[in-house]
DNA sequence: ATAACTTAGTTTATATTATAAACTTATTTA
DNA sequence: TAAATAAGTTTATAATATAAACTAAGTTAT
């Protein structure tokens, strides 16, 4: 084997890694949260929760806080293992 | 200070990554060496090469091992550093 | 001796990504 | 009712990674 395997691209990007650091430690988070804790635009956050969820690695719920709409992020058992692997993998890279 | 602090944009990429962390546990590393252990095309490897030299994170020198060109790269000081802050910023990524 | 192949790269082109800007739709407040 | 805010999405742009094509010199086989 290869001294350094490849690194999940889904996982290898700055915001989308936050997102899921977040929502490993979380039954699930609202978009907003997300914006907040990470800092990053809507725009952007729209656009990696997407990714995230066509790799099924997360779950994107929609629905209604009041009148606004709310969606709801959680992430999904393939998306634990997702981000465990990848942790594993990154260490081959940082720990010599 | 927030959750997520900026990852460096020139230490984020896998192939880059994989010099870095090759050349910190080594004096010096020449570019067949490189390009094996990272499994990487020639010209992959030579355009991530340039981006840490201009970065000063690496030193590239040239010379001729024989007859043969020879590209022989060292991690430089700011290098270094640039590295274990990565590291540092990262674990607070993947370490909850 | 020269054609074919290898070495050690660089340069250029392309595909993918990340990000920001612009836009939408509805709600609340002045 | 006009302006501001909320909660996003869509589209455009800039940056990146990667591969393909190329260069220049050296080596090997015929």
């Amino acid at each position: 084997m290869s001294d350094f395997q490849k690194l999940d691209p889904l996982l290898h990007s700055q915001l989308r890694l936050a997102i899921m650091s977040l929502l490993i430690g979380l039954d699930s988070a609202d978009f907003t949260f997300l914006k907040e804790k990470t800092e990053s635009t809507s725009g952007n956050l729209s656009v990696q929760l997407d990714k995230l969820e066509k790799a099924s690695y997360i779950t994107i719920e929609k629905s209604f806080r009041g009148k606004r709409p709310l969606t709801t992020c959680s992430i999904t058992k393939l998306g634990i293992n997702a981000f465990e692997n990848y942790v594993k993998v990154l260490k081959g890279y940082i720990s010599k």
